[in-house]
DNA sequence: CTAGGGTTAG
């Protein structure tokens, strides 16, 4: 129908706006119709509002189909209602007889996104014939959980089985590389994705970048941002943090300049990244410059890590007084780590006394204790060694 | 008409 393809033109194009205005003119709604109106607000983030219009398919007696269930587990997902997403399944398990493969797909990345890993694996085992998409999507659903090593032999599995990866599977094959700091197995990726001929798209170079980073390899982190054709924020982010995390605090200062002068705004990410650097480093004046600027060049109100990072720059010039002060008036409630950033710099100078005040203050108000009566031990432990040897 | 991808650091 002309109607219909009229309603996947403009979806496509972005144009959700008239794909409505189609969808609502036509006079007689066919499945399809109505599979490519929910399916053009899922595309467009709007899980909500997608899933309000399967009901009215639904009312409206239209009888749904293996490819309309698989875009409204798209938009279950998209709105976090992973309960729905097993009414979903038990809906069509007894009408299907194995799991339908893009459905199944589906329903790896709603589980192990709004659900549970054991969830998506169960989806996963399930799944009769398998194909590339199945393999990237429990891939990614590990990573997801942390679980790196499995995402590599994840990877080891899916070419025995005679499966190669692609653009997309890559991206979490570097990301658990990044996870790891296993730099060997990422240069191998790397090569791979070179030999294959896959284009640097976004996604793929800001992995990159971000697993070379992770390895303390900023040279060749340099070298792929270069070759990228498009960056975007998450691409400067990623360089900046390469640099600041590890220690090149003027080389992340010098892309944070480029960032600016490329028309890319510095966000939260990019000044965590700094700032982390600057607390790492004891630059404490360039920590507060930026702090500031933060604030009033940018407009960004710091959070609470932001905050950590000052805190912590003045308790290792030996200003834990101040850091206290700080710390009681920043318009963010302090964490765990506010007071351990404070106790950490009474450990570095040995001061005891101050320590003490520090963790008797810390432990009233904050219900994390075990980090801190770590840090706090050390610190005893330092004091008494400090006597032992001025003895 | 349908399925898979991303940022801070502690």
């Amino acid at each position: 129908m002309i109607e219909t393809a009229l309603v996947n033109t403009y979806s496509m194009c972005g144009e959700l706006e008239m794909a409505r205005r189609s969808f609502r003119d036509m006079n007689i709604k066919s499945l399809v119709s109505w599979t490519s109106i929910i399916a053009a607000h899922v595309r467009h983030g709007l899980g909500r509002d997608a899933i309000m219009l399967f009901s009215e398919m639904q009312m409206s007696s239209v009888i749904p189909n293996d490819v309309t269930y698989t875009t409204v587990i798209s938009a279950l997902r998209l709105s976090g209602l992973c309960i729905d997403c097993n009414l979903v399944y038990y809906c069509i398990v007894g009408i299907y007889e194995s799991i339908h493969l893009q459905m199944g797909n589906a329903l790896i990345t709603a589980y192990s996104k709004c659900g549970s890993l054991d969830d998506a694996i169960s989806i996963f085992c399930r799944i009769a014939l398998r194909d590339i998409v199945s393999w990237t999507s429990i891939m990614a659903a590990y990573v997801r959980y942390g679980f790196f090593q499995c995402t590599l032999q994840h990877n080891e599995q899916m070419w025995l089985e005679g499966f190669l990866p692609d653009r997309i599977t890559f991206i979490s094959m570097i990301d658990a590389c990044a996870g790891n700091a296993a730099l060997m197995e990422g240069k191998k990726l790397h090569m791979q994705i070179e030999s294959f001929n896959l284009n640097l798209d976004v996604v793929l170079g800001t992995a990159l970048i971000d697993m070379y980073g992770k390895c303390g390899k900023q040279q060749i982190a340099e070298r792929v941002f270069d070759q990228m054709p498009v960056r975007n924020s998450l691409t400067w982010n990623s360089i900046v943090t390469a640099h600041a995390q590890n220690g090149d605090i003027k080389q992340a200062f010098a892309y944070f300049t480029r960032m600016e002068n490329n028309g890319v705004q510095p966000d939260i990410a990019t000044f965590s990244s700094i700032l982390s650097a600057c607390a790492h480093a004891g630059l404490v004046e360039e920590g507060f410059k930026c702090a500031l600027a933060m604030q009033q060049t940018y407009g960004i109100h710091p959070t609470v890590e932001h905050y950590n990072c000052l805190i912590g720059l003045l308790g290792r010039l030996g200003l834990v007084k101040d850091g206290k002060c700080l710390m009681g008036n920043i318009p963010v409630q302090p964490t765990a780590s506010s007071w351990a950033a404070l106790l950490g710099a009474c450990k570095e100078h040995v001061d005891l006394q101050e320590g003490e005040l520090v963790a008797e203050h810390a432990f009233e108000t904050c219900p994390e204790r075990q980090s801190l009566s770590i840090v706090l031990s050390e610190l005893r432990l330092a004091a008494v060694s400090s006597i032992g040897m001025s003895v």
